[in-house]
RNA sequence: GGGCUGGUAGUUCAGUUGGCAUGAACGCUUGACUUGCACUCAAGAGGUCGGGGGUUCAAAUCCCCCCCAGUCCA
């Protein structure tokens, strides 16, 4: 890892408070401290330079709940002029590149950070819940050090090159008053370790800040972009902090977990529903105190870990088992549940895509754990109701969504257990396919198979393997395992199109912005503008511009340039680069720059589109209105003739609601809703939508456009709308389909298009009418009947079938002409024509009422249509025994006639297409059976 | 977004190298025997082998496309 030179900490308020500078000589690391005797930096990890000293003996002056610190820490950092702004969304519906907010920073990446868009406010201070899966296996035996959510206290400055605000060492100052002047805690037991962060491609230094032997907080100093195994400066340098507010609060509890910290009688309840006696405090302090040094990567390092727990706390390792996992166990459910609320509040719907998977994977865990327990999976449902009741105090979403997240786990409960279900049955018979091998080990392959095809994790097989008395040893590196199946797969470089992209991102740098009249009048029509810059012949830069460009899911306008005195230029695509608007343009004759044009928009095109995109937004509105707030636009395409929307929902839809949908569209339609458009600051958007309005992630700039269509629906939207939704006309959904588990996807059309859909599907019951002969009223009662009765003929089909075979055989074993029977050595040959019917299966009936009334029988029919000739050839048990091999006669015989065959000894058939030499094949056949028997 | 499974009777599933769906179990119907916890016995009904193309004399089986379901990963 790259190290930045000692200077770079060498800060003015360390020199100033007499901080000194020290190598730990059990980690190597630096660090700052008061103390002249502190010779480690304290910190408790598997080094064990520390161990935890705050408990039952916090450092602080009182204890703060968690609300308390979190208050404390805002209320701090505002009088240090930062502003306080709301927590963000878990979900970082704002960025692309990852699905979960897990830190404070997150919030202003990219938009922010790379200077895109002003800071809310500058500096700020903020509390973000922030979730992070990839602690989810040290949550719990980490004593709570590891959450898989947990408050961070971002304190942020944004250093502009024109605008400094504040840089490292106010920062650190004022870390080091929040914790001494706020909190109480002694100057001298704060340490700061040197540190290098990189993380989401960035980079600087940071400041570790350890306070008696638990890392409470992290000052980062963001100031390079990491480019290869380059460290790039970057224009801003950012101030991000992340002060642990939940660990705050637990060091000022000086409780033995973060979980009773964090949830107090929560906990106490859950416990207690886990049927996990009072805990025994001093028993779990002994182990807390070494806890710093746990760490589960794998079950290996968990059991290394436990045993030097053991050691240094001198409580035998089996009781250590015996008590602690249940209670870890109940603490991780404690964790992942709010996790859970938190995440489904907002509109996560469980699937097997992006953060929907995750949530799956983290109610799948849930679970398990719970049956681990002992418990009743239905108390999930009690927990995630005591979850909301102690969070929707600070967070109301999640009091409000309480049913809503009920609901959709209790969906997803079922899925799991149908999962499960169907897995025993595969175990099982895995497991009985192993014993006919005389094998009593599920080999390491099937378990990777098992755990990625159908979703079982290893000791779930083990369980159901072992009923089965099948042995299942888990390989320590199963999950490598499943990695290796993934291997194959490599994603396609980038394509050509972002490349032009970034050849015209230079083109148009320095370019002003393209005045954007189409905000001005989404009506505008035609307007008149300057041409600023022509780009590789084909791209157009106007000073302003009434064409929108591709952009929300709405494509872009097409229409025609005219200039010179009746030149034409199709406009055929317009994209925004930046806030510069490129015309790409199909013509002969380039305009000069500088010179004028007049900009004619394909209207219909255009007004069209605008219908479609204020009708999507009813369609939003109305499916959240049926579904449930859960709902969220997962993607959007419109288009002139069909447009679609895809929305987060835990079931298929029904199509009643469907209609109901369709229904309350409709009437906002009918009910002529003025749509109301404003750039309203972020904060204030923010403020009084709330972040509902990013459903199509969220838009940069200081100033965001909201589309308010009366209280009907409300987002950030850049598209053009119409000013009443009467102008729609008319919505008519025409399709449903399920993008994914968890994703619905609605095909609608509108305006004229709409009346066009409804006409194309009564022009096919027309149709459909026609054809069966009946009246449109009546098309569904004769549907029925005549499936019935073609039911019915297919059975009399069969029937008739068969009985015509018993009656053929009889005339066949006796007293018939119609076919030629020779007796060769005690077998029957009964040779028959069947003429024009080569359906083997009246054949087949045939010759086999025929062997079950003698044994020694061989059948030799055969028959011809117009196109293929086919011989078939049954022989009985004797027949066989004394020699008779159907696919050896067949093999023999079709290819006389052009064709091929096979079968197995007591029945063979064959085809051919030379319909004239049929007979010579019968006759080959015949003369191999005689042949055959008589050896 | 990428991968992997699977779709055959009402249900859970077999179905070898393409060659009879006389498919299995449970369930169902009828009859007999029993009235005690998956009763037993006998007989019977029940299938566009997910859909559409293609290869072949012949496709549940091989190839292509689509639909549906499950699942893992990013």
């Amino acid at each position: 890892m790259k190290e930045f030179p000692a200077e770079t900490y060498a800060l003015p308020f360390f020199k100033q408070e007499g901080f000194i500078r020290k190598q730990c000589p059990k980690c190597g690391e630096h660090f700052w401290t008061q103390d002249a005797n502190q010779e480690y930096c304290g910190e408790s990890s598997s080094d064990e330079c520390g161990c935890y000293t705050f408990l039952k003996d916090p450092p602080t002056k009182k204890r703060f709940t968690l609300p308390e610190m979190r208050e404390a820490f805002l209320s701090f950092f505002e009088k240090q002029g930062h502003t306080r702004i709301k927590p963000y969304p878990v979900v970082a519906r704002w960025r692309s590149d990852i699905y979960l907010t897990h830190a404070s920073i997150i919030d202003f990446q990219p938009y922010v950070t790379e200077g895109i868009a002003p800071p809310p406010a500058n500096p700020l201070v903020i509390s973000q819940p922030s979730i992070r899966l990839t602690d989810i296996s040290n949550t719990g035996p980490t004593f709570g050090r590891h959450l898989t959510i947990f408050e961070m206290g971002g304190a942020h400055a944004f250093n502009y090159p024109d605008k400094e605000i504040y840089w490292k060492d106010e920062t650190v100052r004022y870390h080091h008053e929040f914790a001494t002047k706020v909190l109480g805690i002694k100057s001298e037991e704060v340490i700061y370790k040197e540190g290098v962060w990189v993380g989401g491609g960035n980079a600087g230094p940071d400041v570790e800040c350890i306070v008696r032997g638990l890392e409470v907080g992290t000052l980062v100093f963001m100031q390079y972009k990491v480019v290869g195994d380059e460290f790039v400066e970057l224009p801003i340098r950012t101030v991000d902090t992340g002060y642990g507010i939940d660990r705050f609060a637990w060091i000022s509890q000086g409780v033995p977990s973060c979980f009773q910290a964090i949830y107090g009688d929560l906990l106490d309840k859950v416990l207690d529903m886990a049927n996990i006696a009072k805990v025994d405090d001093e028993f779990l302090f002994r182990i807390a105190k070494f806890s710093g040094l746990v760490s589960v990567d794998k079950m290996a390092n968990r059991l290394v870990t436990r045993r030097r727990v053991s050691e240094l706390s001198g409580i035998d390792l089996a009781t250590i088992d015996k008590v602690l996992i249940p209670i870890e166990n109940a603490w991780a459910v404690t964790d992942h549940t709010k996790t859970l609320s938190f995440m489904l509040s907002e509109g996560v719907v469980p699937s097997n895509i992006q953060e929907g998977y995750l949530a799956r994977m983290l109610f799948r865990r849930v679970y398990r754990l719970l049956r681990n327990l002992n418990m009743n999976i239905d108390r999930l449902y009690d927990i995630v109701e005591l979850q909301a009741d102690y969070w929707g105090k600070d967070f109301p979403q999640i009091k409000a969504m309480r049913d809503e997240i009920v609901e959709m786990l209790k969906v997803e409960q079922e899925k799991f257990e149908d999962t499960l279900k169907r897995g025993e049955g595969i175990v099982k018979r895995i497991a009985e396919d192993l014993k006919g091998k005389n094998t009593c080990k599920i080999s390491d392959e099937t378990l990777s198979e098992l755990y990625d095809s159908h979703g079982l994790p290893p000791e779930i097989v083990k369980e159901f393997a072992e009923k089965e008395g099948i042995k299942v040893d888990i390989p320590e590196n199963f999950f490598s395992l499943v990695a290796k199946r993934h291997m194959q797969a490599n994603k396609l470089a980038e394509d050509e199109q972002t490349q032009v992209e970034h050849s015209l991102a230079s083109a148009v740098e320095g370019l002003p912005p393209t005045e954007q009249l189409y905000y001005t009048d989404t009506y505008m029509r035609e307007f008149e503008a300057t041409i600023l810059k022509i780009i590789n012949n084909e791209f157009i830069v106007l000073n302003r511009t009434c064409f929108y460009p591709e952009g929300g899911g709405q494509p872009a306008d097409h229409g025609y340039f005219a200039y010179d005195g009746g030149v034409r230029a199709e406009v055929v695509d317009v994209q925004k680069i930046g806030k510069v608007i490129l015309h790409k343009i199909k013509t002969e004759t380039l305009p000069k720059i500088g010179s004028t044009v007049q900009g004619i928009l394909d209207w219909e095109k255009r007004y069209a589109l605008m219908k479609a995109h204020t009708g999507t937004h009813l369609i939003n509105g109305a499916a959240r209105r049926v579904l449930g707030e859960h709902v969220w636009q997962a993607g959007t395409q419109k288009g002139v003739e069909t447009t679609r929307i895809d929305i987060s929902h835990y079931r298929r839809l029904t199509h009643a609601e469907v209609h109901r949908i369709e229904t309350l569209a409709n009437e906002a339609v009918l009910a002529n809703i003025s749509v109301e458009t404003a750039w309203l600051p972020r904060n204030e958007a923010e403020s009084r939508y709330g972040f509902r309005l990013y459903q199509g992630g969220a838009v940069p700039g200081k100033d965001i456009r909201v589309v308010k269509t009366g209280n009907w629906d409300v987002e950030a939207c850049a598209g053009t709308h119409l000013r009443n939704t009467g102008e729609i006309g008319y919505i008519k959904i025409r399709s449903t389909e399920r993008v994914q588990d968890g994703v619905e996807r609605l095909v609608y059309s509108v305006g004229m298009q709409a009346v066009k859909a409804v006409q194309a599907q009564e022009q096919l019951l027309w149709t459909v009418a026609e054809v069966l002969n009946a009246p449109l009223e009546k098309l569904d009662k004769t549907a029925e009947r005549l499936v019935k009765e073609l039911r019915d003929a297919n059975l009399e089909k069969r029937r008739l079938l068969k009985e015509l075979a018993t009656k053929e055989s009889a005339v066949a074993s006796g007293i018939g002409t119609a076919d030629v029977q020779e007796e060769i050595e005690g077998v029957k040959l009964i040779k028959r024509d069947f003429g024009e019917v080569t359906d083997v299966n009246r054949m087949v009936q045939t010759a086999n009422e025929i062997i079950k009334r003698n044994n020694a029988v061989v059948t030799l029919f055969y028959g011809a249509d117009g196109k293929t000739a086919r011989i078939m050839i049954m022989a009985g048990d004797v027949a066989v025994a004394k020699g008779v091999n159907a696919s050896d006669v067949v093999k023999f015989a079709a290819p006389v006639f052009g064709g091929g065959g096979g079968g197995r000894p007591n029945f063979a058939q064959g085809g051919g297409t030379k319909l004239e030499k049929l007979k010579e094949a019968v006759q080959v056949a015949e003369e191999t059976i005689k042949r055959q028997i008589s050896h």
